[in-house]
This record gives structure tokens, sequence and C-alpha cells, in this order.
RNA sequence: GGCCCCGUAGUCUAGCGGCCUAGGACAUUAGCUUCUCAUGCUAAGGACACGAGUUCAAAUCUCGUCGGGGUCACCA
């Protein structure tokens, strides 16, 4: 049975990158008829973040990428709040050392800083010079009673190549001795990622683990713990990073487009950015890039995620939210504009003659308003200066007040006879109107907003001063 | 700096030794449709990082150089 999960720490807004790794974690778990879960990763007692929890079960939703098992859910492994698991991480730290494959370690901070500044200095890497890893039982007794802070280290050994067969990567090969002796139980006595994550994702029978390449460097630590306890070692799949769209460094939340929230705000639909994510690093061997949640998890193939990483690109994002937009039925999208705008109290009869004028014209929720605005309120100003056209538009008024069956089709005829008539250009009439109707030089179809708009309306639009 | 990953157009990619005159998509430009914009259709420009080697033949294999990214915490 496979097993998937998300392990998000409490830590703020979700990022784009976590709703990226649920993606194919939700995604492999369904083509397999397994399981997707979610476990909370909250042992930085330092950044959490009240809230964030629930606000991460909201974007899980919002993208339909909701877990069977959860925090809030629970489910046969529980509890799956690392903060209520403490027992578990000691008893398997405790193991750990009696096997000698980790050791209690009571340097003091300060001590560790100016090792490290003296390592550098020297051009050494910076790590761990196992000071505590050969004390005396004694002396760790002694220093155990005295109640003397201390961590867990874990005992790296001297020669070993760890080699891993990643899903996408393929074969790496690390060499221990360039491993540290990483913390495993913090001097608060939590336990860090590394041993919290490979406890409770052997104790929660995950089998397959997808994340950023972020943490390749780390999982030989993962992959020594597993040997220590002489558990499976599950199969790891570390997917490709998304970089910022400068191409410098990885997606990060220095741009704001690395919210969950961003996208919501701006209306995009959580099913073209579901789209996009999997088109960004994955390819379909027939070249289809359009494809929903339900078709990806049938024509999935591991084997053609990615090797690079992928810059984010906005525009084609906005290419593929456009594409949904436009193939979405009428009264879906009017529900969809309606609820963007829910504080907005659009007359929601009025949004839904509009839909067939602007659904080719947005590619998000957020383009509606600008576009369709002067359907609801007369423009207060002009993008042209119309000033000296009033004579114009007088006549206007008047031919279009003979215009008894107020339909696109005999507005258009009206307006055309009268460009005909007074000589102007239809390109240059037309302009004139958009701008006296809307208010701007780009507008949806007139004749058909006007209609819309209905006689009145649109006769008094034509009396400016 | 050590370790690890990666290098095809501005961006995402196809390519697995001859089918490559390097294919597709976004973006860009031009044309058509047209009352603006958008959609749609058509067309154009634009890439194998560099250098050696292996081979009858290299984007594709090997080595080196250069470049990019990740990571080196009592954060995840």
């Amino acid at each position: 049975m496979v097993r998937t999960r998300i392990a998000p720490s409490p830590t703020g807004y979700p990022h784009i990158g976590t709703i990226y790794q649920v993606l194919f974690d939700y995604v492999y778990a369904k083509q397999h008829n397994g399981k997707f879960i979610m476990r909370l990763e909250d042992t930085d007692q330092a950044r959490f973040v009240p809230g964030s929890e629930d606000v991460i079960y909201k974007s899980l939703e919002w993208f339909g990428l909701n877990p069977e098992e959860s925090p809030k859910i629970g489910g046969p492994y529980k509890p799956y709040r690392q903060s209520e698991r403490l027992p578990i991480y000691q008893k398997y730290a405790k193991e750990l050392i009696e096997k000698k494959h980790a050791y209690y370690c009571f340097c003091t901070k300060e001590r560790l800083d100016e090792m490290r500044k003296e390592q550098q200095a020297k051009k050494m890497n910076p790590m761990y010079d196992k000071h505590c890893r050969n004390l005396g039982q004694k002396e760790v007794n002694k220093n155990l009673e005295n109640k003397i802070p201390f961590v867990i280290r874990m005992a790296v050994p001297e020669n070993q190549t760890i080699i891993l067969n990643d899903l996408i990567v393929g074969e790496v090969k690390f060499e221990s001795k360039t491993i540290d002796d990483q913390v495993i139980i913090k001097a608060d006595g939590y336990p860090t990622y590394h041993l919290a994550v490979v406890v409770d994702d052997h104790l929660m029978e995950i089998t397959h683990i997808f994340r950023g390449r972020e943490w390749l460097p780390s999982t030989p630590k993962h992959v020594l713990l597993y040997q220590f306890f002489e558990w499976k070692i599950p199969e790891h799949g570390h997917l490709p990073l998304i970089l910022n769209s400068d191409g410098k460094g990885k997606l990060s939340k220095r741009f704001n487009h690395a919210s969950v929230d961003y996208y919501h705000h701006l209306g995009y639909l959580p099913e073209a950015i579901l789209n996009y994510l999997a088109n960004l690093v994955w390819f379909h061997e027939g070249g289809k890039e359009i494809y929903d949640l339900n078709e990806f998890i049938k024509l999935f193939d591991i084997k053609k995620i990615g090797s690079q990483g992928a810059r984010f690109d906005l525009q084609k994002l906005d290419w593929v939210n456009g594409i949904y937009i436009r193939n979405m039925k009428q009264e879906t999208l009017n529900e969809k504009i309606m609820d963007f705008y829910k504080d907005k109290n659009l007359p929601k009869d009025i949004v839904l003659k509009t839909i067939p004028l602007i659904q080719e014209r947005i590619k998000k929720l957020s383009d509606y308003l600008p576009l369709c605005e002067f359907f609801f309120k007369a423009p207060e100003k002009y993008e042209v200066d119309l000033a000296n056209k009033k004579d114009f538009f007088k006549q206007v008024h008047q031919e279009l007040e003979k215009v008894t069956d107020w339909k696109t089709g005999l507005i258009g005829e009206s307006l055309i006879n009268l460009a005909k008539k007074l000589e102007i250009k239809n390109s240059q009439f037309f302009m004139d109107m958009r701008v006296v109707i809307t208010g701007k030089k780009i507008s949806p179809p007139l004749n058909e907003s006007m209609e819309i708009l209905e006689k009145e309306e649109c006769l008094r639009r034509l009396t400016i001063d």
C-alpha cells in the first residue's frame, strides 16, 4: 500500500512550493490506490506561528488536495503532531545511544561557535569536532547527574559510502566522512527534523517520500538513521527546485508570488495552478500541456520528471489560467466571479449577461472588474478628451432614440448608418462611442455592452458636460 | 570553500549515437479576422555553454574548463 505524506511546519502562510510537493505526493498516492496523509512538523518552538495549521488545511482544501489522515481528522497512526509525540522520539534516541549509534553532547553553544569560527579561519569545513563522542561513561553519568544541559548527536561512521537510489535524481553517493554528527535531540528535549522525520515516516508506514531537491544533501543522514534502526528505507523522490523568475535562487518569500495567498487574491484558479506546476517539471509524451488533476493522475509517469530547477513563469501561468477560464461553463464562471467579488455586491443577473463578452478577454478573475466596471457605474473620467465632441454625441443621441427594439444588431445598424451619414470612419466613430460609454479605449464589444446597459442608461451617458 | 545536483532559444521542455535542415509550448514580431481589446488562424526570428577526445557519424558517450543551483544550525 502506497502511503505518501506532506509534513509542513506551522511557520506561516503556505508556500507555493509546498503545494507543488503535495501535488506529487497526492497524485502518486492516488495513482497507486494509496493514501496521502499530513503530519505537522512543529518541533521548532521558536518559529511557531499561531494559526498556520488552519491556513494549511484551507490551502489544501482550496486546491482539492485533502489528506486522508491529519492532525485535524486523525487516523490510525495518531498523533499527527510531532509536538505530541515527544516520548516516542526520546525512546528511539535512547535506543540509538544504547546501540552506540548516538551519544550525549554537553558542548556549550559558545564552544561550538568558537570552534566554527576557528575552522572557518583555517578554511576548513565547519563540522562538529566530535569532542563528546569519546567521553567516558563515568563522565557522562556525572554530567547527567549534575543536570548539565545536553543534546544527543548521531555517531556517523568514519568511512562508509552511502548510496541513495532516488526515483528522480538517480543514484547519488555520499562519503560518510563529509557528514556531520548531526544533533537529533535538542537541549529542550525536542527532536530535530532528522530524527523526527525518520521515526515518523517509519511508524506511519510512509512508502514514498517526495520533497524538494534542497533536501538531497541531508538524505544520507536519514539513510544512516534507517540503517541504525535496521528499518526499511522508503523510496525517495527529490523534486526539481522551483526557482525565482529571475533564476536567482529558489522561489523565496522575497517574491510575493511564492505565497499561495498571492494567487488566491489575484483570482487564479487552483486547478490551473496545479496544471501549471505539473507542467513546469513534468513532460507528457504526447506533448499535452493542459490536463486537470484527474487526468494528470492517469497520465503521470514519474520517469518523465525533469532534472533541472525550473523558473517560475507567471506569463505561462496566465496562459494556462486563461485556458481554464475559457473552457469553463458560463454559469460556473459567473459563480466564481460573484464569489471573488463577494464584498462588492455586484448584481448577479448583469454579471451573467457580461460573461460571454469577457470570457475570452480575462486571464484571471481579478481582470474582470477593471474591464467591466462601466456596467455597474457610469465613467467618472474618460481616457480620451471628449470636450469638443458634444455635438457629435447629441447627434448619436437623436439617432439612438429612434431605436425601439434595443438589441445588439439594431443598435449596430443604427450606429453604422450614422457613421456613414456623417462620413466618419468606423474606427474613429466607435472609439469615441466606446470612450463615452465605458470611459476606456479598451472594452468588451460595444453594441453588446450597450444592449446590456439598456437604452436609457446609454442615452444618459451620451449627454456630457 | 567542502559535498551534491544541473547546463538545448528570454522561459519550460522533446531528444538516449545516424530519422536533427534540432521538435513543441509560453513570450516576442508580422499578417488575417475586426468597432477597441481579447480569442482564433497563419507566418517569422531565436538554442545544443566552451574545449579536447572516442566514433565512419555526437545535442546525445568520456574527460577537462566555465557557468548556474542546492546544502553545510540545538530551522525545517
